[in-house]
RNA sequence: GGGCGGUUAGCUCAGUUGGUUAGAGCGCUGCGUUGACAUCGCAGAGGUCGUUGGUUCGAGUCCAAUACCGCCCA
């Protein structure tokens, strides 16, 4: 009876839990500070404070921890800061959604002070959530360090950060064209609005010349932002209205008198030439506006009606007020006819609502200065973008970029610190709050009721959460850290600000590599939406299949910087493998009780032996330089095929066979799976460190149990978690020997079972089998017992000989490499079908070597490599052999 | 308008610095249940690597052009 009764199937609901509280009550995702060393360091993207856990979420947790893992396993101080952001507009926009649900009222009903109030008693409520979700996913983080944006620390950080940009002349405060959310009621920058096809309408009008009977014809998608035209402009070439140029022309409706002007911005091609200008209410306008130096007139309010410059339209919303000008206008025979065109509206990002460009007063951070030093960064390769191409995207933002308007009109966030005097009107900004004016000290001053954009807090997020401002010992070891990692669609959001926040404020990059991954997508390649109802939540998944199953599949599912797409199959399979594991664990346990005390002899390992380690070599040869290329997913991959497909599939069959030999034998065996399990869960651990772990605590207590003492040379570790990561062995001829003569092996027993099937011969049925193995007989030998049992021969009718003078009649044969075997299966042999078949085979042979001989008849043998053409040859000549054979047995046959 | 990515088996995707008859998972077909695992095993079918041209002894891999799909920026 076994001491270990593991159950039959792996069981992750038993597992998982209790490990992630046993890891973090250990203390081991917590770093060791050692002077000198240089340390690991990933600050988390952190999540929405309040959000709840969707795929992107697990896809960089399963990344991050997968860094993690391996580096604390290497031995280095690890550190994974984690914390929340505190999202300030999704945050805001769920309380006051609560509030009108609950209590029917609105935030500007309840006031400023009380609803911050009610934000933090949310936060405080759901805060946990995010959190406790990431810790499912195994994530390993520090937990006592976790921040949030907008704890007392980082909100001196960001104050800190504010000033000083402030007294350098970074940041300032202007009044200029904005993108205005009117369903938010507040800015939102440049980035945070994107642009939606739509199907629309181009408007064709004329635009009346002052005192004369003439008109220019215009095309304009908005009709209504007609009423803040200030200034038509024709094209400098533009032969048609050339002479108009200087003289004024009429807003339709509301009669104002307004220029006519060049400007090579016009496109001679669109619409009808000529362009009308309304600075106040499109980007493009607003540029050649100030060129002309013509008036800015804003026609709507902020909730995107009509105000007082639209005359007779005032307090009609916008596109209502676009439907009655153009009535009016048709009315007044000002209208020339309209068509359907396309557009580009322009949306938030968040809402999905249509964004007015506004003039508006707000605070702006003056980008140019920023972006230099960060662009030299990444050019003198302080810091790498992995996949590369990202370099050049990064390139062109920072080498384009805009000013950034930082204030939002919103209650949730960080106060931007600047006080207005109601006497000198002069602002006052400082780290502390101020009792009076700096300027004029009067005390009649307020404070400016906007908060920052989000990201800028995010910017700080490697410092402020190691305690920057402050000089402490974390900021001090800690950063700057060593990778980021994040979806590429944060790129401009948050990885750029960081870099130029981080050089701006700490003098350093902060972090040397950005591995961004890719986004997460259903089976189709669509973006999950609830809408379309696509959407895999990663907890019902966990609950399924476990969250090794869906973390393996995203690491091995995706390559950095593209998209994947994510099938429930995919990770049904990797249950399979989480259980795969633990079953090959119970037998290599189960094994261990079959193994005596010592050896009492030495004894030479098997030729399966020296196979599963030579291959075990060069998969920890392989993972090494996958992964120091960033190639995760591939180096999970192999790790699958060689535990599946070599170790449990050949290894482990064999080694039944080398245990029940017992005696040194199975002591042999026995050492020789603990070794190479134990290999394979330290390897894998990053990856699904679940079932690693306790499969791995298991056969460390079988170990240590029984009296061969079986392990590491070091001896066993605490936990799988802070076991060593395995070293790359060196690699000898030895090895690539074993792996040539054992592949032969395996190729033999595969044609043999082939050649079962093909004959239908029942899979239980033991045959005979006569084996002509020349060269090969001692090797063949050697092997007989294996080759036995993996092909389902009897092993009492198993004859191996070194030549064969009369082969056997009435058999089935085959050729393998230059290995004759003869299946004597006499109620299935059919002359003819076996005629057929081996001058087929001949054939394909032939043919092979035809080819290779050209091939090596060529250039090919003079101008390729010396070792290249060798493989060539050695191909070439075992075919030769095979022909040999083949065209022999072809001749017996007759 | 500028830039980027993708196009490989029925589906979802891998594929080192180019090395010579292209891989995996799922799906499909046939067979198989007394001891690690049916969340399994054995075997099989299935691909002119989008198209065209080029470089090379050799191209899925490098270069150029082109088509389609998608993304980013303006």
């Amino acid at each position: 009876m076994s001491q270990y009764t593991l159950p039959k199937t792996y069981n992750f609901k038993t597992v998982e839990e209790r490990l992630y509280e046993w890891w973090e009550s250990n203390d081991y995702f917590k770093p060791r500070i050692e002077p000198g060393r240089q340390p690991y360091v990933i600050s988390i993207p952190p999540p929405n404070v309040t959000g709840e856990l969707h795929l992107g979420h697990a896809m960089f947790v399963a990344m991050e921890d997968l860094m993690i893992r391996y580096s604390r396993m290497r031995g280095i101080p690890t550190l994974w800061v984690p914390g929340t952001d505190h999202a300030g507009i999704a945050t805001q926009l769920q309380v006051e959604k609560h509030l009108q649900e609950e209590e029917g009222i609105t935030r500007e009903e309840l006031g400023r002070e009380a609803f911050i109030e009610r934000a933090w008693a949310w936060k405080a409520k759901y805060g946990g959530i995010i959190t406790e979700q990431l810790r499912r996913l195994g994530a390993s983080c520090d937990w006592d360090r976790e921040r949030f944006t907008l704890d007392e620390g980082l909100s001196r950080a960001v104050r800190e950060a504010f000033v000083r940009l402030y007294e350098k002349g970074l940041i300032y405060r202007g009044t200029y064209l904005i993108n205005w959310s009117p369903g938010l009621r507040t800015a939102v920058s440049d980035l945070e609005v994107e642009y939606r096809e739509e199907q629309g309408t181009l408007y064709y009008f004329k635009y009346p010349v002052t005192d004369s009977d003439e008109f220019i014809p215009v095309a304009t998608t908005r009709p209504e932002t007609i009423l803040g035209d200030t200034a038509v402009a024709i094209h400098p070439n533009d032969e048609r209205y050339r002479h108009l140029v200087g003289k004024t022309c009429r807003v339709p409706i509301l009669n104002r008198s307004i220029p006519i002007i060049q400007d090579s911005y016009v496109d001679l091609e669109f619409g009808t030439g000529a362009l009308k200008i309304t600075p106040g209410h499109d980007q493009a306008d607003y540029e050649i506006g100030q060129r002309h130096d013509l008036q800015v007139i804003n026609v709507l309010n902020p909730d995107a009606t009509m105000n007082a410059n639209a005359g007779p339209y005032k307090g009609l919303d916008r596109y209502e007020c676009r439907e009655r000008l153009w009535a009016d206008m048709q009315a007044s025979g000002m209208t020339i006819k309209t068509e359907p065109y396309v557009l580009q509206v322009p949306c938030t990002q968040r809402g999905g609502e249509v964004v007015e460009p506004m003039v508006s007063t707000q605070w702006f951070v003056r980008m140019e200065p920023l972006a230099k030093p960060a662009l030299e960064v990444v050019r003198r390769g302080d810091i790498q973008i992995v996949p590369e191409r990202f370099t050049k995207v990064y390139y062109n933002w920072l080498e384009n970029i805009r000013d950034w308007c930082i204030s939002r009109q919103l209650w949730w966030g960080h106060r931007i610190p600047a006080w207005h005097c109601a006497d000198c009107s002069e602002i006052t900004v400082a780290r502390e709050d101020p009792e009076r004016c700096l300027h004029c000290g009067s005390t009649e001053i307020e404070q400016d009721p906007d908060v920052l954009d989000t990201w800028f807090s995010s910017g700080l997020w490697p410092f402020s959460t190691l305690g920057w401002p402050d000089d402490t010992e974390d900021l001090d070891y800690f950063y700057p850290t060593a990778m980021m990692e994040t979806g590429y669609d944060i790129l401009f959001f948050w990885v750029a600000r960081m870099i130029m926040m981080g050089l701006e404020f700490t003098g350093q990059s902060p972090f040397h590599i950005i591995y961004l991954h890719g986004l997460v997508r259903d089976e189709q390649g669509r973006k999950m939406s609830k809408t379309l109802g696509n959407v895999i939540d990663p907890l019902e998944v966990m609950d399924e299949f476990g969250t090794d199953a869906l973390r393996f599949s995203l690491l091995t599912g995706s390559t950095p910087g593209n998209d994947m797409s994510l099938g429930i199959q995919r990770v049904q399979a990797n249950r399979n493998f989480a259980n795969k594991l633990w079953n090959a664990g119970r037998l290599v346990l189960m094994g261990l009780e079959k193994a005596p005390d010592k050896l009492s002899d030495a004894l030479e390992p098997t030729e399966a032996d020296r196979w599963i380690k030579a291959r075990l070599k060069l998969l920890m040869r392989d993972v090494d330089r996958l992964f120091s290329s960033h190639q995760y997913a591939e180096a999970g991959r192999q790790m699958y095929e060689f535990f599946w497909g070599e170790f449990a599939d050949w290894y482990l069959e064999i080694a039944k066979l080398q245990l029940n030999a017992g005696g040194d034998r199975a002591w042999l065996t026995a050492e020789t799976l603990v070794s190479v399990l134990d290999t394979c869960l330290r390897l894998l651990h990053p990856f699904i460190p679940y079932v690693t772990e306790e499969l791995w605590g298991h056969l460390k207590h079988a170990c240590q149990h029984h009296p061969a003492g079986y392990g590491p040379e070091d001896g066993w570790e605490e936990a799988l978690i802070v076991a060593r990561w395995p070293q790359p062995i060196s690699w000898s001829e030895d090895d690539e020997r074993a792996i040539e003569r054992f592949t032969l092996i395996m190729d033999l027993v595969r044609a043999i079972r082939n050649l079962r099937v093909e004959k239908g011969v029942e899979p239980a049925r033991r045959i005979a089998a006569i084996i002509n193995s020349g060269d090969l007989t001692d090797l063949i030998s050697a092997q007989r017992q294996a080759i036995a049992v993996l092909a389902g021969l009897d092993p009492e009718q198993l004859q191996v000989h070194e030549s064969l003078e009369t082969p056997p009649s009435d058999s089935v044969p085959l050729v393998v490499g230059s290995i004759e075997v003869y299946l004597p299966l006499a109620q299935m042999f059919d002359i003819d079908v076996e005629r057929l078949r081996l001058t087929k085979e001949l054939e394909a042979v032939k043919a092979q070597i035809k080819r290779l001989e050209d091939l090596l008849a060529g250039p090919f043998s003079e101008r390729a490599p010396a070792d290249v053409v060798q493989k060539e040859r050695m191909k070439l000549s075992l075919l030769k052999e095979t022909a040999i054979k083949l065209a022999g047995q072809l001749g017996v046959i007759g």
